[in-house]
DNA sequence: ACAATACATCGTAATATTGCGATGTAATAT
DNA sequence: ATATTACATCGCAATATTACGATGTATTGT
């Protein structure tokens, strides 16, 4: 065995779960910090700011674009990323949903 | 290799990063979502609700609780599970804190 | 005391992730 | 044409995750 069973889930448990996934990994959420803080798009100063390895940066670049948390078009010899924004609206929302769905438990026993 | 560098990152990035972590694996929200919506603590419907083995049920909530998500007392012969408020609501505002960043890019170039 | 219930933990197999050197590829510079 | 730059991809080793049967451990019921 050792494979998620995604069968057993809704739709959009899976889903949640693949986004949570993919922002599992310091540097991906380092990728995604610098994208925010940088008002706009970055052609890879991520080699030189992160400690990782090119093939290893890119490698994270690749799975942030796949769940296409990130966007990049090619810009003369390099490439420029930044993130998707209806996609992040949309990430926002499902997070935001999570969240706020807690409330006080009537019975606390914990 | 195959170990996370996280020597690398700032605690913060790290935190964070662990806590997605958690948080992807669909089985995982499924339990935080149940939690969520019985608004008392549950003593394990979990068994029967997802259809995962006894034993990984309890695997999922060792690390919700390692992650201290979730807190369990020990209710007679059953444990009684649920969510940590004080943690829940510091995650929440880590995510909103990281979410809220986006501002739309001045030179959109992607 | 003995069985039953509700877990937790152990051990292990299958699979996934992480990191990086090596190599491939396309665009620009000389 | 050749070299350089900025990536992407391949292949592999190290490690982590997932799932589950088997087994251990309290607690309750009889």
């Amino acid at each position: 065995m050792g494979v998620t069973r995604t069968e057993l889930f809704t739709e959009s448990q899976n889903e949640l779960a693949g986004i949570a996934k993919v922002l599992g990994h310091p540097a991906r959420i380092a990728i995604i910090q610098h994208l925010l803080e940088s008002k706009t798009c970055i052609c890879s100063d991520l080699v030189n700011e992160l400690g990782l390895a090119q093939a290893t940066i890119s490698q994270h670049l690749r799975e942030l674009r796949e769940a296409e948390l990130i966007q990049g078009t090619i810009e003369g010899v390099s490439v420029c990323y930044c993130l998707n924004p209806v996609r992040w609206a949309a990430i926002t929302e499902l997070f935001n949903n999570l969240f706020s769905k807690y409330t006080n438990p009537a019975n606390p026993c914990c």
